[in-house]
DNA sequence: CCACTATAGTTACCTAGGTAACTATTTTAT
DNA sequence: ATAAAATAGTTACCTAGGTAACTATAGTGG
Protein backbone atom coordinates (compact mmCIF):
# COMPACT_ATOMS: atom_id res chain seq x y z
CA UNK A 1 0.00 0.00 0.00
CA UNK A 2 1.19 3.41 -0.40
CA UNK A 3 -0.01 6.41 1.40
CA UNK A 4 -1.89 7.81 -1.88
CA UNK A 5 -4.30 4.79 -1.93
CA UNK A 6 -5.47 5.23 2.03
CA UNK A 7 -6.25 8.84 1.47
CA UNK A 8 -7.71 8.79 -2.35
CA UNK A 9 -9.87 6.11 -0.57
CA UNK A 10 -10.66 7.74 2.59
CA UNK A 11 -11.77 10.76 0.34
CA UNK A 12 -14.17 8.71 -2.03
CA UNK A 13 -15.56 6.58 1.16
CA UNK A 14 -16.18 10.12 2.60
CA UNK A 15 -18.02 11.40 -0.29
CA UNK A 16 -20.17 7.79 -1.20
CA UNK A 17 -21.30 8.25 2.60
CA UNK A 18 -22.35 11.85 2.38
CA UNK A 19 -24.18 11.80 -1.10
CA UNK A 20 -25.85 8.39 0.39
CA UNK A 21 -27.36 10.78 3.40
CA UNK A 22 -28.50 13.71 1.38
CA UNK A 23 -30.07 11.42 -1.02
CA UNK A 24 -32.03 9.70 1.70
CA UNK A 25 -32.82 13.01 3.15
CA UNK A 26 -34.11 14.57 0.49
CA UNK A 27 -37.51 13.71 0.64
CA UNK A 28 -37.84 14.90 4.02
CA UNK A 29 -36.71 18.39 2.44
CA UNK A 30 -33.32 18.05 5.13
CA UNK A 31 -29.46 18.40 3.95
CA UNK A 32 -26.97 16.59 5.49
CA UNK A 33 -25.48 19.90 7.17
CA UNK A 34 -28.40 20.88 8.35
CA UNK A 35 -29.07 16.96 9.89
CA UNK A 36 -25.55 17.25 11.77
CA UNK A 37 -26.85 20.27 13.56
CA UNK A 38 -29.97 19.00 14.74
CA UNK A 39 -28.20 15.50 15.94
CA UNK A 40 -26.03 17.80 18.15
CA UNK A 41 -28.64 20.06 19.38
CA UNK A 42 -30.98 17.26 19.97
CA UNK A 43 -28.62 15.53 22.11
CA UNK A 44 -26.78 18.32 23.96
CA UNK A 45 -29.60 20.48 24.31
CA UNK A 46 -29.40 24.28 23.17
CA UNK A 47 -25.90 25.83 22.28
CA UNK A 48 -24.56 28.93 20.87
CA UNK A 49 -22.70 29.19 17.12
CA UNK A 50 -19.88 29.07 18.82
CA UNK A 51 -20.13 25.58 20.51
CA UNK A 52 -21.81 24.10 17.70
CA UNK A 53 -18.93 25.23 15.82
CA UNK A 54 -16.48 23.64 17.74
CA UNK A 55 -18.17 20.37 18.23
CA UNK A 56 -18.62 20.00 14.85
CA UNK A 57 -15.40 21.53 13.67
CA UNK A 58 -16.72 23.75 11.63
CA UNK A 59 -15.82 27.25 10.58
CA UNK A 60 -18.32 30.15 11.15
CA UNK A 61 -19.51 31.00 8.07
CA UNK A 62 -20.96 27.40 6.81
CA UNK A 63 -22.33 27.17 10.14
CA UNK A 64 -24.30 30.67 9.84
CA UNK A 65 -25.55 29.69 6.92
CA UNK A 66 -26.83 26.10 7.89
CA UNK A 67 -28.54 27.84 11.03
CA UNK A 68 -30.29 30.31 8.67
CA UNK A 69 -31.76 27.78 6.47
CA UNK A 70 -32.87 25.77 9.80
CA UNK A 71 -34.14 28.91 10.68
CA UNK A 72 -36.31 29.46 7.38
CA UNK A 73 -37.51 26.30 7.64
CA UNK A 74 -38.75 26.99 11.36
CA UNK A 75 -36.65 23.98 12.94
CA UNK A 76 -34.42 26.47 14.65
CA UNK A 77 -34.48 29.63 16.54
CA UNK A 78 -31.95 32.22 17.80
CA UNK A 79 -32.57 33.43 20.51
CA UNK A 80 -29.73 36.20 21.82
CA UNK A 81 -27.69 35.21 24.88
CA UNK A 82 -26.36 37.13 27.90
CA UNK A 83 -23.37 38.10 26.34
CA UNK A 84 -25.08 40.01 23.68
CA UNK A 85 -22.49 38.67 20.79
CA UNK A 86 -24.03 35.61 21.30
CA UNK A 87 -26.89 33.97 19.79
CA UNK A 88 -28.27 30.44 21.50
CA UNK A 89 -29.63 28.15 18.48
CA UNK A 90 -32.54 25.79 20.03
CA UNK A 91 -34.78 23.49 18.49
CA UNK A 92 -38.44 24.22 17.61
CA UNK A 93 -41.49 22.31 18.58
CA UNK A 94 -42.14 21.74 14.94
CA UNK A 95 -37.92 20.49 14.82
CA UNK A 96 -39.02 17.79 18.02
CA UNK A 97 -42.11 17.29 16.36
CA UNK A 98 -40.23 15.62 13.17
CA UNK A 99 -37.51 14.55 14.95
CA UNK A 100 -38.38 11.05 15.45
CA UNK A 101 -38.86 10.32 11.63
CA UNK A 102 -35.59 11.88 11.08
CA UNK A 103 -33.67 10.06 13.20
CA UNK A 104 -35.67 6.64 11.76
CA UNK A 105 -34.61 7.83 8.19
CA UNK A 106 -31.16 8.39 8.80
CA UNK A 107 -30.64 5.50 11.28
CA UNK A 108 -32.20 2.79 8.63
CA UNK A 109 -30.00 4.48 6.14
CA UNK A 110 -26.54 3.93 8.00
CA UNK A 111 -27.86 0.61 8.53
CA UNK A 112 -28.13 0.02 4.97
CA UNK A 113 -24.81 1.61 4.36
CA UNK A 114 -22.90 -0.58 7.05
CA UNK A 115 -25.11 -3.91 6.06
CA UNK A 116 -21.91 -5.66 4.75
CA UNK A 117 -19.22 -4.80 7.14
CA UNK A 118 -19.17 -6.96 10.06
CA UNK A 119 -19.60 -5.61 13.39
CA UNK A 120 -16.16 -5.76 14.22
CA UNK A 121 -14.72 -4.22 11.39
CA UNK A 122 -17.08 -1.28 12.33
CA UNK A 123 -15.85 -1.47 15.73
CA UNK A 124 -12.19 -0.97 14.24
CA UNK A 125 -12.56 1.28 11.79
CA UNK A 126 -14.34 3.54 14.15
CA UNK A 127 -11.39 2.78 16.98
CA UNK A 128 -8.54 3.32 13.82
CA UNK A 129 -10.92 6.38 12.50
CA UNK A 130 -10.88 8.14 16.22
CA UNK A 131 -7.50 7.87 16.99
CA UNK A 132 -5.97 9.00 14.02
CA UNK A 133 -8.25 12.06 14.28
CA UNK A 134 -7.33 12.67 17.88
CA UNK A 135 -3.62 12.81 16.95
CA UNK A 136 -4.19 15.13 14.28
CA UNK A 137 -6.59 17.82 16.24
CA UNK B 1 -20.20 2.57 19.43
CA UNK B 2 -23.18 3.67 17.22
CA UNK B 3 -23.20 4.60 13.83
CA UNK B 4 -23.57 8.49 13.67
CA UNK B 5 -20.16 8.34 15.46
CA UNK B 6 -18.34 6.03 12.67
CA UNK B 7 -20.02 8.64 10.05
CA UNK B 8 -18.54 11.98 11.91
CA UNK B 9 -15.96 10.42 12.58
CA UNK B 10 -14.87 9.69 8.74
CA UNK B 11 -16.19 12.72 7.66
CA UNK B 12 -14.32 14.96 10.00
CA UNK B 13 -11.03 13.01 9.04
CA UNK B 14 -11.52 13.35 5.96
CA UNK B 15 -11.74 16.95 5.75
CA UNK B 16 -8.79 17.59 7.95
CA UNK B 17 -6.74 15.49 5.65
CA UNK B 18 -7.90 17.29 2.55
CA UNK B 19 -7.49 21.04 4.39
CA UNK B 20 -3.58 19.32 5.16
CA UNK B 21 -3.49 18.86 1.77
CA UNK B 22 -4.63 21.98 0.46
CA UNK B 23 -2.52 23.95 2.86
CA UNK B 24 0.44 22.41 1.63
CA UNK B 25 -0.43 22.78 -1.80
CA UNK B 26 -0.88 26.30 -1.74
CA UNK B 27 3.11 27.54 -2.12
CA UNK B 28 3.01 25.27 -5.14
CA UNK B 29 -0.08 26.86 -7.03
CA UNK B 30 -2.49 24.05 -7.07
CA UNK B 31 -5.62 22.41 -5.28
CA UNK B 32 -6.21 19.37 -3.73
CA UNK B 33 -8.63 18.24 -6.84
CA UNK B 34 -6.04 19.58 -9.31
CA UNK B 35 -3.89 17.15 -7.30
CA UNK B 36 -5.80 14.05 -7.71
CA UNK B 37 -6.34 14.71 -11.64
CA UNK B 38 -2.37 15.51 -12.32
CA UNK B 39 -1.51 12.36 -10.37
CA UNK B 40 -3.51 10.07 -12.07
CA UNK B 41 -2.45 11.19 -15.41
CA UNK B 42 1.06 10.58 -14.39
CA UNK B 43 0.51 7.30 -13.26
CA UNK B 44 -1.84 6.10 -15.93
CA UNK B 45 -0.50 8.63 -18.86
CA UNK B 46 -3.10 10.36 -21.18
CA UNK B 47 -7.09 9.92 -20.30
CA UNK B 48 -9.60 10.94 -21.56
CA UNK B 49 -12.06 13.37 -19.23
CA UNK B 50 -14.70 10.63 -18.98
CA UNK B 51 -11.87 8.32 -18.01
CA UNK B 52 -10.79 10.56 -15.53
CA UNK B 53 -14.03 11.15 -14.27
CA UNK B 54 -14.90 7.11 -14.09
CA UNK B 55 -11.45 6.43 -11.82
CA UNK B 56 -11.89 9.45 -9.79
CA UNK B 57 -15.67 8.70 -9.47
CA UNK B 58 -16.43 12.39 -9.58
CA UNK B 59 -19.28 13.40 -11.69
CA UNK B 60 -18.17 15.38 -15.45
CA UNK B 61 -19.05 18.66 -14.29
CA UNK B 62 -16.31 19.41 -11.41
CA UNK B 63 -13.46 17.75 -13.86
CA UNK B 64 -14.54 20.07 -16.43
CA UNK B 65 -13.97 22.74 -13.84
CA UNK B 66 -10.96 21.40 -12.49
CA UNK B 67 -9.16 20.62 -16.30
CA UNK B 68 -10.01 24.13 -17.21
CA UNK B 69 -7.97 25.59 -14.02
CA UNK B 70 -5.44 23.31 -15.21
CA UNK B 71 -5.07 24.24 -18.83
CA UNK B 72 -5.37 28.01 -17.84
CA UNK B 73 -1.71 26.64 -15.71
CA UNK B 74 -0.70 25.19 -18.59
CA UNK B 75 -0.42 22.08 -16.88
CA UNK B 76 -2.41 20.13 -19.30
CA UNK B 77 -3.56 19.91 -22.82
CA UNK B 78 -7.07 19.03 -24.31
CA UNK B 79 -6.99 16.91 -27.60
CA UNK B 80 -9.63 15.98 -29.84
CA UNK B 81 -9.56 12.45 -29.81
CA UNK B 82 -10.49 10.03 -33.02
CA UNK B 83 -14.41 10.19 -31.34
CA UNK B 84 -14.84 13.68 -31.44
CA UNK B 85 -16.91 14.15 -28.57
CA UNK B 86 -13.93 13.01 -26.64
CA UNK B 87 -11.04 14.98 -25.34
CA UNK B 88 -7.98 13.47 -24.38
CA UNK B 89 -6.11 15.12 -21.45
CA UNK B 90 -2.82 15.03 -21.23
CA UNK B 91 0.11 16.55 -19.18
CA UNK B 92 1.92 19.30 -20.37
CA UNK B 93 6.05 19.23 -20.41
CA UNK B 94 6.11 21.71 -18.21
CA UNK B 95 3.83 19.97 -15.64
CA UNK B 96 5.94 16.97 -16.01
CA UNK B 97 8.94 19.21 -14.95
CA UNK B 98 7.33 20.21 -11.68
CA UNK B 99 5.70 16.66 -11.25
CA UNK B 100 8.86 15.39 -8.94
CA UNK B 101 8.67 18.57 -6.68
CA UNK B 102 4.43 18.07 -6.36
CA UNK B 103 4.64 14.55 -5.52
CA UNK B 104 7.31 15.26 -2.92
CA UNK B 105 5.31 17.69 -1.56
CA UNK B 106 2.55 15.86 -1.15
CA UNK B 107 4.18 12.45 0.08
CA UNK B 108 5.65 14.52 2.62
CA UNK B 109 2.85 15.68 3.61
CA UNK B 110 1.23 12.39 3.58
CA UNK B 111 3.85 11.02 5.98
CA UNK B 112 3.85 13.99 8.49
CA UNK B 113 0.18 13.02 9.00
CA UNK B 114 0.63 9.53 8.94
CA UNK B 115 3.51 9.53 11.54
CA UNK B 116 1.22 8.92 14.58
CA UNK B 117 -0.16 6.16 12.87
CA UNK B 118 1.71 2.83 13.37
CA UNK B 119 2.00 1.42 9.92
CA UNK B 120 0.01 -1.60 10.79
CA UNK B 121 -2.75 0.54 11.33
CA UNK B 122 -2.06 2.35 8.29
CA UNK B 123 -2.85 -1.51 6.70
CA UNK B 124 -5.43 -2.15 8.31
CA UNK B 125 -7.70 1.23 8.00
CA UNK B 126 -6.99 0.88 4.03
CA UNK B 127 -8.11 -2.45 4.33
CA UNK B 128 -11.44 -1.71 6.17
CA UNK B 129 -11.99 1.19 3.94
CA UNK B 130 -11.31 -0.20 0.87
CA UNK B 131 -13.38 -3.39 1.53
CA UNK B 132 -16.51 -1.51 2.82
CA UNK B 133 -15.88 1.28 -0.44
CA UNK B 134 -16.23 -1.50 -2.70
CA UNK B 135 -19.34 -3.13 -1.12
CA UNK B 136 -21.05 0.45 -1.60
CA UNK B 137 -20.49 0.75 -5.22
C1' DC C 1 -12.55 55.98 32.41
C1' DC C 2 -10.91 54.84 28.04
C1' DA C 3 -8.22 52.91 24.48
C1' DC C 4 -6.84 48.33 22.95
C1' DT C 5 -7.62 43.68 22.29
C1' DA C 6 -10.31 39.53 21.96
C1' DT C 7 -14.49 37.21 20.65
C1' DA C 8 -19.27 35.99 18.19
C1' DG C 9 -21.32 36.34 14.26
C1' DT C 10 -22.04 37.93 9.34
C1' DT C 11 -20.83 38.92 4.52
C1' DA C 12 -18.31 38.18 0.37
C1' DC C 13 -15.92 35.17 -2.24
C1' DC C 14 -13.09 30.89 -3.14
C1' DT C 15 -12.78 25.54 -4.25
C1' DA C 16 -15.15 20.72 -4.22
C1' DG C 17 -18.64 18.16 -5.84
C1' DG C 18 -23.57 17.23 -6.91
C1' DT C 19 -27.98 17.42 -10.38
C1' DA C 20 -30.54 19.11 -14.41
C1' DA C 21 -30.62 20.77 -18.84
C1' DC C 22 -28.25 21.52 -22.94
C1' DT C 23 -25.09 20.67 -27.42
C1' DA C 24 -22.64 17.90 -30.42
C1' DT C 25 -21.31 13.68 -31.82
C1' DT C 26 -21.82 8.48 -32.34
C1' DT C 27 -24.47 4.12 -32.29
C1' DT C 28 -28.46 1.50 -32.94
C1' DA C 29 -32.77 0.04 -34.76
C1' DT C 30 -36.08 0.22 -38.09
C1' DA D 1 -30.52 5.59 -44.86
C1' DT D 2 -32.41 7.83 -41.42
C1' DA D 3 -34.79 8.58 -37.04
C1' DA D 4 -34.09 7.54 -32.23
C1' DA D 5 -31.22 6.59 -28.43
C1' DA D 6 -26.86 6.79 -26.13
C1' DT D 7 -22.62 9.21 -24.90
C1' DA D 8 -18.91 13.16 -23.94
C1' DG D 9 -18.61 17.37 -22.50
C1' DT D 10 -20.33 22.07 -21.00
C1' DT D 11 -23.20 25.42 -18.56
C1' DA D 12 -26.00 26.92 -14.83
C1' DC D 13 -27.06 26.45 -10.31
C1' DC D 14 -27.26 23.98 -5.76
C1' DT D 15 -24.98 22.60 -0.97
C1' DA D 16 -20.54 22.01 1.95
C1' DG D 17 -16.86 24.09 3.81
C1' DG D 18 -12.76 27.21 3.73
C1' DT D 19 -10.38 32.24 4.34
C1' DA D 20 -10.42 37.31 4.71
C1' DA D 21 -12.56 41.34 6.03
C1' DC D 22 -16.05 43.41 8.57
C1' DT D 23 -19.42 44.75 12.74
C1' DA D 24 -20.72 44.70 17.35
C1' DT D 25 -20.06 43.44 21.95
C1' DA D 26 -17.11 42.14 25.96
C1' DG D 27 -12.81 42.25 28.60
C1' DT D 28 -8.37 44.38 30.01
C1' DG D 29 -4.44 47.42 30.98
C1' DG D 30 -2.85 52.03 31.60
Amino acid sequence: MNSHELFHTLHQLSRQLTNSLNEALKPLGLYGSQWSVIFVLQTKGSLTQKELCDYLFVEAPPMTRTIQRLVKQGYVRQVQGKDKREKLIQLTDLALQLYPEWEKTVFETNQTLLKHLPETSQEELFHLQKSWLQQLL
